[in-house]
DNA sequence: CAGTATCCAGGGGGATACTG
DNA sequence: CAGTATCCCCCTGGATACTG
């Protein structure tokens, strides 16, 4: 028998396993991603606006959707000051800063051998 | 000034950039996964009718598309065998097997993780 | 300010049929 | 066997307008 690197998985449901999956394929997408990071640089909280500027050439539907996933998955915390204008800051959680730090380091990793992709004799151009 | 996890990315070029965060689009989307794992458990090259068994669900035609791109991008050796009927096997390059041992380290963490994941006081509870 | 609501265009992926 | 070629649908995401 071969072994197997996803062993550890044997005991996962099916449904465990797509959750997995789904907050991989989360961590890994291109707006999801830029958000984690733009507030991991900031020293705190950022409101709305302030993310809406520093993640480049999102649209307002689209950060807030992303931000509510990121809520909703325990990655990001969103408070509302109750006032009006309304005030409303995000700033990551413990999680979510720890998987930023996951993905980066397997980004890292891609960035290290980026040369390594596609220079080599098959058609890479596209 | 705060530190940047992104640091060692300064010296990068928007393209290389762009090239980084596909490749990590792509490691981490579904069906290349799959089909990384699938190559990587099996003992040697695969024909291309055993991939497809082996991917479930996958069709014909996105497990083409995913080959297509994964020896692009140096991932995967694709070995054509002018017979009539043609023979095609396809296996991981060493590339591709590290990315994926990359990618699983990602994966571990979060299936790890998975219970802290939403269940949290965010939407569980109510 | 921080959204929601609506419309709309483009691409990804499924199903099917055909071929060297 | 290992693909291509088509058709088609759905979903994502952009643009715009409106609101508590």
């Amino acid at each position: 028998m071969k072994d197997d690197i996803f062993d550890f998985c044997r005991n996962m449901s099916d449904e465990q396993d797509a959750r997995a999956r789904q907050m991989l394929e989360r961590a890994a997408a291109k707006w999801p991603l830029r958000v984690l990071h733009v507030l991991s640089e900031a020293d705190g909280p950022l409101r709305f606006s302030r993310v809406l500027e520093r993640v480049e050439d999102i649209s307002q539907k689209v950060l807030t959707q992303t931000l509510r996933t990121l809520e909703s998955d325990g990655l990001v915390i969103r408070t509302l000051y109750p006032q009006v204008p309304p005030r409303v800051e995000y700033e990551l959680t413990p999680l979510g800063r720890e998987l930023l730090t996951q993905v980066v380091s397997l980004w890292r990793w891609i960035v290290i051998h980026l040369n390594e992709f596609d220079t080599s004799k098959s058609a890479a151009r596209n």
